[in-house]
RNA sequence: GGGAGCAUAGCUCAGCUGGGAGAGCAUCUGCCUUACAAGCAGAGGGUCACAGGUUCGAGCCCUGUUGUUCCCACCA
């Protein structure tokens, strides 16, 4: 083996091994028992971030691990190519908009984008030793999934789960697309509270409202039944300031009696309470905001205007008409979309829903069935769906997605749907070839397309495109944030389309902060932090082991320093491996010697760590697990055995070959326990070593596909006498620390304390002797 | 406003079902020891956020307080 440990070219190396071998396909043949995992296909929004490492990493370990137990690994990937972080990355790179090109041109532009940057995601994964089965591999934009896609689509619409309605709905007046409860963000923004007087006979009544510039789309406005002071507005009628039209005065619950006045102005639609009382109360619709985020022009005095500058009119319109009775300026929370950060609407439009509020129930019970990794993570979910509000929207008005396989008749609006084998379809392509029930042949298609979630949440079916049953799946990965869409999304399609759940095991990873409460973003492009580069510089072993450091769930905050710290461990195991194998050249692993007290010892703390990181890895806990790894191979087995054996292995002529040959045996043993055992953090390096070394002796060709020891009882007394043993040594090294000697210094006589393991500490004095290089040993 | 996580050495954190306060880094001291000075050995350093309670015994369990992070709600 070499002085030093070439990363950059051994990784590289190792990994086309792998690639070239085939080591991590998927048996689809046997019989075995399958661990199925759902990846996380990330979007293509661009560059890859030190978060994806870091908990890409996380599941890559447990595939790993899974393997090493005997387990049939079915460890996929996938690309969610399709939808709008693709569409604002190619608007981006291209500097354009995309309604200024044909839908189809810029439909190339962005398959184009995925391409190229799916190669470079490839690539990476590939970098960091990933042990995925490419062959298994998804796009959400592919033919095939489009297909699947829109089959379960249909499949909905048949159980009267999916439907279309005309109906208030989220948008989005920046992407010009509806969108979901669940890509709502909140953001601070400052704004004025202002105080308008309605006319109720001739009385004033003062209403408060932030949403002036909707006070044409007033329609009634709302007291609190309970509400003593306001009591006899009820049933009357106002009349709205500015535009003098009558507007009748109701009750409902949901009016908080002590904010404002008491009395809500009700509009279309200023929030998504707003939208419930239209439902509720069969209020009418008055237009005032438009898809496009202007005011509609017939509206007076703000026509045209955008909404933020109408506000501003509205506000001046009413002081200089004395109708504010009084502004006060606040900081509140208002729905922003999270792709783009802009203020959200609530506009009427028909669109297309997934039924999710009826069946809230049996998705809070799923939460039960599952397990969660970390447990409190199932909190996020249960907030989430006790407060959803709105059916999930799947419709969205934009380009670069999977179609909606749905023709409308020119006669009666109804919809019609794809036949199975048509599909995939893209209705603007293909025309619906049938006759509607009302005899009408004529047909408009549909031109929205999916929500990207509603390709995403079907990642378990779609893994099953390749003909094996894999549901519900073993285990699903992905990040906190994104419980309330993916998990949730995923649970939903799977108890409708399957009646069982999608997974059995969740592991929910944390994240990577800059620094306090900073989450590093795809767009800052900070160098430090570029994975390529980290990769490039301290190596993907490196980088793999600082990813398996934190606990899984936890966020974590990332610093060169911390690299520093993996590097020395990759150094250490390097230098050991190549001190141990320079000593077994002449081994005969086909004869087990008798062996020594120590030797048994470490073999057996090598067993006993393998029982216990197990253990830990099947709760997902990677952290701990290696920490346990570490201590096995930093404190017993280099600090303590490797000095002990030392000399029996240099000096056969003084101990014996016999003794030799036990020593060489416990070393092989243990060192070739540690590497499997680091393997599945470490791939290149333990990968390399094995290569170099043990697989002449060993029958499988890869390290990774060789099992861990199945170990299940540990001998608790070697354990002990292997701990009273280190002690006889950390009292010798003390003495010799406290006296300033070197190690090496010769002792007159060293005392040993007998306690329990009187021939066995008899059968070790010669090892002893040599590592305190003590004149004599005396056991009292 | 509701909920959750966290609060332990200078820093980053581990401490499972209650019984010894720990690791790594940093600091200090010593050591070239035929794998590793990118190393090794040793030492110092903590009112376990605060206040109560349960218990023979609490870092751990219960109640409350404070700080902090996150999730959700909050557009009148």
């Amino acid at each position: 083996m070499e002085k030093h440990y070439n990363f950059l070219q051994i990784e590289k190396q190792m990994q086309k091994m792998w690639a070239d071998e085939k080591t991590y396909q998927f048996d689809r043949n046997t019989d075995g028992k399958i661990y199925s995992i759902d990846t996380p296909p990330p979007t293509v929004s661009g560059s890859l971030h030190i978060g994806h490492l870091f908990s890409y990493t996380q599941a890559e370990i447990i595939a790993r691990f899974r393997r090493m137990q005997g387990d049939n690994v079915f460890y996929p990937f996938g690309f969610d190519d399709n939808g709008l972080p693709t569409e604002r990355l190619v608007e981006r790179e291209e500097k354009l908009r995309t309604n200024t090109l044909p839908r189809s041109e810029f439909i190339n532009k962005c398959m184009n984008t995925t391409e190229k940057y799916e190669a470079q995601f490839k690539e990476f994964w590939n970098s960091l030793g990933f042990s995925v089965d490419w062959s298994a591999m998804y796009q959400t934009i592919s033919p095939e999934v489009r297909k699947i896609s829109q089959e379960l689509f249909i499949e909905l619409v048949k159980m009267g789960k999916a439907y279309a309605k005309e109906s208030p709905v989220l948008w989005c007046t920046e992407c010009q697309t509806s969108i979901a409860q669940a890509e709502l963000d909140t953001a601070d923004i400052e704004s004025s509270f202002n105080y308008l007087p309605f006319m109720v006979d001739n009385e004033a009544i003062t209403v408060a409202t932030t949403r002036p510039e909707l006070l044409y789309g007033c329609v009634c406005l709302f007291v609190h039944p309970d509400d003593e002071r306001n009591q006899k507005y009820v049933g009357k009628s106002a009349l709205v300031p500015l535009y003098n039209y009558e507007i009748p005065i109701l009750t409902d619950e949901k009016v908080c009696i002590d904010k404002g006045t008491g009395v809500v102005m009700c509009a279309t639609f200023g929030d998504s309470t707003d939208a419930e009382w239209f439902k509720e109360h069969n209020l009418p619709y008055l237009k005032v905001i438009l898809p496009s985020g202007l005011i509609a022009g017939d509206i007076p005095f703000i026509g045209g205007m955008k909404v933020h500058t109408a506000r501003k009119e509205i506000i001046r319109l009413l002081n200089e008409n004395g109708l504010l009775l009084k502004s006060q300026n606040i900081i509140h929370t208002v729905g922003v979309h999270e792709r783009c950060g802009k203020g959200i609407e609530i506009i009427p439009s028909r669109q297309w829903y997934i039924d999710i509020l009826t069946d809230k129930e049996r998705f809070l019970k799923a939460a039960d069935e599952i397990n969660w990794y970390p447990a409190h993570m199932k909190n996020r979910y249960i907030a989430w769906v006790e407060n959803l509000k709105w059916d999930w929207c799947i419709s969205r008005q934009r380009y670069f997605g999977v179609p909606f396989p749905v023709w409308y008749c020119k006669e009666c609006g109804k919809p019609v749907f794809a036949k199975s084998e048509q599909l995939p379809v893209n209705p603007l392509e293909t025309m619906y070839e049938g006759i509607c029930e009302c005899g009408c042949k004529e047909f408009v298609p549909e031109s929205a397309v999916f929500d990207t979630w509603a390709t995403s949440s079907i990642t378990p079916q779609i893994n099953e495109r390749l003909g094996i049953k894999l549901t519900p799946m073993s285990m699903r990965t992905q990040a906190h944030e994104i419980i309330r869409t993916w998990t949730f999304y995923t649970i939903v399609r799977s108890l409708y389309h399957t009646g069982e759940l999608p997974w059995k095991d969740l592991m929910i990873c944390g994240f990577v902060l800059a620094k306090k409460g900073e989450k590093i973003s795809k767009s800052k492009s900070n160098n430090e932090f570029d994975p390529k580069y980290l990769i490039e510089t301290y190596s993907a072993d490196v980088l793999r082991y600082w990813s398996a450091g934190s606990r899984l769930g936890t966020d974590t905050f990332f610093s060169t320093y911390e690299m520093t710290i993996s590097k020395r461990f990759i150094t250490k195991l390097w230098n050991a491996s190549k001190f141990a194998i320079s000593h077994l050249q002449d081994i005969d692993i086909n004869q087990i010697p008798p062996l020594l007290p120590v030797d048994r010892w470490i073999i057996e703390r090598t067993n006993e760590t393998i029982m216990k990181s197990a253990e830990l890895l099947y709760e997902y806990e990677i952290g701990s697990a290696r920490h346990e790894i570490d201590e096995l191979f930093w404190k017993d087995f280099c600090d303590n055995y490797v000095e002990i054996v030392k000399e029996r292995l240099y000096q056969p002529d003084i101990h014996g070959t016999e003794t030799r040959k036990s020593g060489q045996y416990a070393l092989y043993y243990s060192l070739l326990g540690i590497l499997k055992l680091y393997s599945i953090y470490i791939p290149h390096m333990t990968e390399y070593i094995y290569q170099e070394f043990f697989k002449q002796y060993e029958k499988e060709k890869s390290i990774h596909l060789s099992k861990w020891k199945k170990q299940t009882t540990i001998n608790e007394k070697l354990i002990d006498f292997g701990k009273q043993l280190k002690n006889v040594i950390s009292d010798m090294r003390k003495y010799k620390s406290e006296n300033s000697l070197s190690m090496r210094a010769e002792i007159e006589k060293l005392e040993i304390k007998l306690g329990n393991f009187e021939e066995w500490f008899k059968q070790t004095e010669k090892d002893i002797k040599a590592c305190s290089n003590a004149k004599i040993i005396e056991f009292k």
